[in-house]
DNA sequence: TATAAGGCTTCCAGTCACTGGAGGGTCAAG
DNA sequence: CTTGACCCTCCAGTGACTGGAAGCCTTATA
C-alpha cells in the first residue's frame, strides 16, 4: 500500500505517518522506486497509534503501549498503570479548564459588550492583587 | 526593580519575563550595568499578563487585551467577543477531554491489572475497525 | 507518444510558550 | 578579597506535528 492509502484508512495525514517513521514507530518497506510500501501489519500499527493518540496518550506512551501490545508476556497491570496515570492527568487538566471556564464565564457574564469602554474583564485582569 | 523582584511579585519565572521582553510585551528600562529596571507600570503589565495567561488566553490574545486595556476608547464589545471566543474554545477542549476520559475510564475499569497478559485496553486499541 | 495532473520523495523551517544550560559580568556581605 | 547570589546573552531543545519548496514517478488522456 502507498502512503496515501494507509493515510485514508488510518485517518492520519501522510505527513504524520512519515513523522512516525522518522521517530521509529512504524517503518514500512520500500519499493524499488523509493515509495513506502505498507503491509497490513504496518496499517494495523498505525490504526493502533491513531486510537491511542486520540485517547490523548503521548507519543512516548504510545511507543510503550505498542511494545506491550506486541509482548505476549506483558502483565496487564503495567498497561493499567499507564492508563490510570494518564486518566489522572486528564482529570487534572479537566479540573484546571473548568476553573478557568468558571472565572471566565463570570467575567463574560458581567461585561455589557457594548460601545462603552467600561469592561469588568479588563478590570479584573488589571486589578492590583 | 530587578527582574528577580518582579518575578516574585508577578509569580512568573524570570526566564518567562525575559521572553515577554523578546516578543515585545513588556520592555523595561536598563541600568548602566545592563540590568533590567522594572517600573511599577511594567510590574502591573506583567501581573496583567500573568492573569490573562492563567485564564488560558494565548500570547497574541494577551497582546491584544493589553492594547485594549490601555486604550481608553475601546469598546467593551471587542473584549467580550475575544473572551467569549476563548470561552467557547475552552468548552470544546473540555468536551473533548471528557470524551477521552469516559472512554479511557471504561477501559481502565475493565482491565484486571494483574500479572496476566489479557488486557481490554490493548484489545480496544488494537481492534480492527 | 507527449503531456498534464496528481502522488510520491527529501529536507528545511516554523509552530507555541517557554525552559535549560553554558559562559560570563556584577553586587553585597563577611 | 573572596564567596555566593544575582544578573546578562545566546543557543538549543521541548511535543507533535505542519507547511512548503524542489524534484521524481505514475497514470490517464489527447
Amino acid at each position: 500500500m502507498n502512503i496515501g492509502d494507509v493515510a485514508d484508512r488510518a485517518r492520519l495525514p501522510a505527513k504524520t505517518i512519515r513523522y512516525y517513521e522518522d521517530i521509529g514507530l512504524v517503518t514500512p518497506a520500500r519499493r524499488p522506486n523509493g515509495y513506502r510500501d505498507y503491509s497490513e501489519q504496518d496499517m494495523h500499527k498505525l490504526a493502533f497509534l491513531g486510537r491511542a493518540r486520540a485517547l490523548g496518550f503521548s507519543i512516548e506512551d504510545c511507543r510503550l503501549l505498542m511494545t506491550l501490545y506486541e509482548d505476549r508476556n506483558r502483565e496487564s497491570a503495567e498497561v493499567k498503570a499507564l492508563a490510570s496515570d494518564h486518566l489522572a492527568r486528564i482529570d487534572e487538566k479537566i479540573a484546571e479548564l473548568r476553573q478557568m471556564r468558571a472565572t471566565l464565564a463570570d467575567l463574560v457574564e458581567a461585561c455589557a459588550g457594548d460601545h462603552r469602554p467600561d469592561c469588568p474583564i479588563l478590570a479584573d485582569l488589571g486589578k492590583t492583587p
